[in-house]
RNA sequence: GCCCUCGUAGCUCAGUUGGAUAGAGCGACCGCCUCCUAAGCGGUAGGCCGCAGGUUCAAUUCCUGCCGAGGGCGCCA
């Protein structure tokens, strides 16, 4: 059993002790503070009123019942500041933590079943094929695909999905707009004027299709930086394929049998005020169109059939967008609560603390792939995770790619490529690692080990705590944590050589192997590599800038 | 006007669903390579947590109002 359950059974039975009634949930908490020792609890000041106590004569009470108690790993027990009661355990728990990691390898550490293998679709980018992707998307997509991987690894069973919007008013445009540019014409007033149009518009031929060949082509050049993000989606779910299917025109109807739309002005609206929106909105327009709103409801309701949750990742403009498609699913009859919209704020670019608003080589929106080419994918991928999505993000493109010190993907990278590095001069040494029963646990002593142990052990915790709030930027941050540990580590803590004790050496070894579990989930639920070596660039170093 | 997000060190950002002395990186300053990678380590300086109320044993965290920034408010997507 983890410590922590057995710290909270403990207290559970020294309250019953008390003839008190344990509240639901127990608050255990790791002090920030290490001189306020491993665990800390507040039970003390939350249940005095109730007890008819003031808060440290009751934890004084709760910690003389607990010493009756015999623990594993408890070593001594304090009451605190206003009331809190401080748990001291004995090095012998981190020891246990070690052997946990080791065992279950980086395929099952930190893994768990709270999901119960339900189903979870994860739609993310589902931008319009009419274009390649920007910046921006680039945040939704690391993002989206990134919750997916904190998803699976806490016992979901998750779906990566790309809704694309393959017909419709904005793909007329598009497609004439290519037309026009192969043709030689001019491109219309409200059609799409990027450079990209040309440069596609070069590959195409005349007598070519222009919305199909259009869509293949945004298509393909989706897939190609999305890739190179480290990113597949499980299904690109088509919107026309619903148009020949027949579900859009059967959602309007089931919208009509639920009285959930009306007819006006020649168009049909969805009564989305009932539902707290501003106002209602239409699904079909006058000209008989429809709106983007009516394909992507029967779009979520195909999802609702197929999956438990519903998570959107949707980009700051949309966020509008979410109040009446939770009033359409409501007013078919679903719970709202199953769609979980993400909306991710804007990104700006920079350059060297220049705002950059177009782009060098096309003198157009700086498209994703030139982004990922100037810094590199890990930068990319670990730079769009590194904070919360509800903060709007400056992302230097300078920063990320040139001045390598400062970018904290390398941090990390670098922590793990010098244990790989240590492991491989300790193969060519002709070191042997024990087999783990036979290491000596015990050696491990030095604070720089104990952290690292701890910092290990928290790393379930904050899975746990992404996947619950959806929030990939916890693993960057312990990550980084984490990092720091092992740097301090190595920097006060020989592995190989002569003046460390063999059975010191072997403890070390096996808590590097514990430690490269640690830093191999992070990254992959982040989607970045971990590299077995990193040189540093010596004309970088020697460079100006 | 209404809706969403944000306001924390010079800059970029964390802050464990209300806890003890609010943290990290970068930048600044001072140190550390005979040694498994110095893309590293240690130290110093730097804070009315936007402002004002409220809730309570306790508020950066929850509620209300105000100020400021970004985004949205189309028979576009």
């Amino acid at each position: 059993m983890d410590v922590r359950e057995s710290i909270k059974n403990l207290i559970r039975e020294a309250l019953s002790g008390l003839g008190l009634e344990s509240p639901t949930e127990i608050h255990l908490e790791r002090p920030a503070n290490v001189e306020h020792g491993d665990w800390s609890t507040n039970v003390g000041l939350v249940l005095a009123k109730k007890a008819g106590s003031n808060p440290r004569d009751l934890a004084t009470q709760l910690v003389s019942t607990l010493e009756g108690f015999s623990s594993e790993h408890v070593s001594r027990l304090e009451v605190a500041g206003p009331g809190f009661i401080n748990f001291y355990l004995n090095k012998t728990w981190l020891y246990d933590v070690l052997l946990e990691v080791v065992n279950a390898g980086s395929q099952d550490w930190a893994r768990s079943e709270e999901g119960g293998n339900s189903k979870v679709i994860v739609e993310f980018v589902s931008a319009n094929p009419t274009g390649p992707l920007h910046a921006g998307h680039g945040r939704g997509a690391c993002y989206g695909d990134s919750v997916a991987r904190i998803l699976e690894r806490s016992g979901y069973s998750v779906a990566r999905e790309f809704y694309v919007n393959d017909r419709g008013t904005q793909m007329n445009l598009f497609a004439a707009s290519l037309d026009a540019c192969v043709s030689g014409k001019d491109i219309p007033e409200d059609g799409y004027h990027g450079a990209y149009i040309k440069e596609w518009a070069t590959e195409m031929s005349v007598d070519t299709d222009p919305l199909s060949w259009g869509m293949q082509r945004a298509l393909s050049s989706h897939k190609e930086v999305l890739s190179d993000l480290n990113i597949e989606f499980d299904s690109w779910f088509s919107e026309t394929s619903m148009v020949e299917s027949g579900s859009i025109e059967q959602t309007l109807s089931m919208l009509e049998k639920a009285n959930a739309s009306y007819e006006e002005d020649g168009a049909i609206w969805l009564k989305s005020t009932k539902y707290g929106d501003d106002k209602d909105r239409v699904l079909v327009k006058s000209d008989g169109e429809y709106t983007y709103l009516l394909p992507d409801v029967a779009y979520h309701l195909d999802k609702l059939v197929r999956a438990e949750r519903l998570i959107n990742v949707w980009g700051a403009d949309h966020h509008g967008y979410i109040t009446r498609m939770k009033a359409a699913i409501e007013s078919l009859g679903y719970e709202p609560e199953r769609l979980e919209v993400e909306v991710t704020q804007m990104v700006n670019l920079q350059r060297s603390g220049e705002e950059v608003k177009l782009s060098k080589r096309t003198g157009d929106i700086v498209e994703l792939s030139e982004v990922v080419k100037e810094v590199g994918s890990d930068a990319a991928r670990f730079t769009y995770l590194l904070q919360s999505i509800d903060t709007a993000q400056t992302f230097d493109l300078d920063l990320v790619s040139k001045r390598v010190n400062e970018n904290p993907i390398f941090y990390v990278q670098y922590a793990y490529a010098r244990i790989r590095s240590m492991m491989k001069k300790a193969d060519q040494i002709g070191f042997i690692p024990s087999p783990l029963p036979e290491v000596d646990l015990s050696q491990l002593q030095h604070s720089r080990e104990l952290i690292l142990l701890r910092s290990l052990h928290e790393l379930p915790d904050v899975v746990e705590r992404a996947s619950r709030e959806l929030a990939p930027h916890q693993i960057t941050t312990w990550l980084r944590e984490f990092a720091s540990d092992l740097h301090g580590f190595y920097h006060d803590c020989r592995i190989l050589g002569d003046d460390v004790e063999p059975s010191l050496a072997q403890a070390r070894f096996l808590l590097m192997r514990g430690v490269l579990i640690g830093l191999e989930i992070g990254m992959d639920l982040l989607g970045v590599s971990a590299p077995e070596e990193m040189w540093r660039d010596e004309l970088i170093e020697d460079g100006e800038n």
